[in-house]
DNA sequence: ATACGCCCCTGGTGGC
DNA sequence: TGCCACCAGGGGCGTA
């Protein structure tokens, strides 16, 4: 489900949420995650005020008070949601932490919700995580560029697609933003990742940091499950101009979207106007 | 180092 | 209505 725009926008619904304020108590559904959780996660979480949250890539970054990350990641089918009053429980709700003003006042809760448990969380003390080492950089950042991507697609044989898709290349971009930024720089999926230089990848840098500036504005894409924490829907799904449209026509040229499988995930193009 | 296939898991949908 | 195959916003891991 959740890409960096719709990460992104889970994000700037809990800043005001909870930032500043404090985790009054934390509580484990199950624990079997994609990785098992922390035994001692809730009791690590309880009483901690929250610094800020922060976003690297599809993950999320919960910076508490006494040097504790909180690090989360919704997988496919995981989402946040926020309550003002205790949640009625929900099937495959896995955390659910209550969040209080410094004084225990105005309570809110948090859910973690996660069908597939593909997602995970974890809380670590100091600087970084291994799961984020090696971690490609932010596309929406200074660090993302044409040249940088260039150079970071140099030498590879598989299509671009595929590095698109590939964190350790440039964080945050999944599927349907990968078929997306293609098709607005007119590049085939199928197009080995090297030979995107000079035009090519100027053109596709500046689609992928478009398209998705554009989906964080939109609030994201919702196709089945994803929902902002406050129960909203993300409008991005009506801005789609390849991804789900097989068989319909380009909106480029009126040729017919094609479908193929890269990888084990399905490409969306127009063999027309991608080359 | 890179590339690919496999696997984790639940739920919704469409065909018969 | 029921059953079943197939598909889904991800990514780690093992193997060539």
């Amino acid at each position: 489900m959740p890409e960096l725009p719709e990460v992104e926008t889970v994000r700037l619904a809990l800043v005001p949420a909870m930032e500043g304020r404090r985790i009054a108590s934390a509580r484990i559904g199950r624990p079997d995650l994609r990785w098992p959780l922390a035994p001692d996660l809730a009791s690590r979480l309880a009483g901690r005020r929250v610094l800020d949250v922060r976003r690297r890539g599809k993950y999320l970054l919960v910076a508490l008070e006494d040097g504790q990350t909180v690090l989360l990641h919704l997988g496919m089918s995981g989402s946040v949601r926020l309550h003002d009053a205790s949640p009625v429980p929900r099937k495959h709700d896995h955390v659910i932490l209550e969040i209080t003003d410094a004084n225990g006042g105005s309570p809110g809760w948090l859910v973690f919700n996660d069908p597939r448990r593909f997602g995970w969380m974890d809380i670590y003390d100091g600087d970084t995580h291994p799961l984020l080492e090696g971690m490609g950089p932010e596309p929406l950042g200074n660090g993302f560029s044409a040249p940088f991507l260039e150079g970071a697609l140099a030498g590879r044989n598989g299509p671009v697609k595929n590095a698109l898709l590939n964190q350790r290349i440039v964080a945050g971009i999944g599927n349907i933003y990968a078929c997306e930024a293609l098709f607005e720089s007119g590049i085939s999926p199928r197009r080995r990742a090297r030979s995107v230089r000079g035009v090519r990848a100027e053109r596709l840098a500046e689609s992928v940091r478009s398209v998705l500036a554009r989906a964080i504005e939109k609030g994201g894409t919702s196709l089945r499950d994803h929902v902002q924490p406050g129960g909203e829907i993300g409008y991005f799904a009506q801005s789609l101009k390849v991804y789900g449209r097989a068989g319909d026509s380009c909106l480029k040229c009126g040729g017919e979207i094609r479908h193929i499988v890269q990888s084990a995930r399905s490409s969306f193009f127009c063999p027309a106007c991608q080359r």
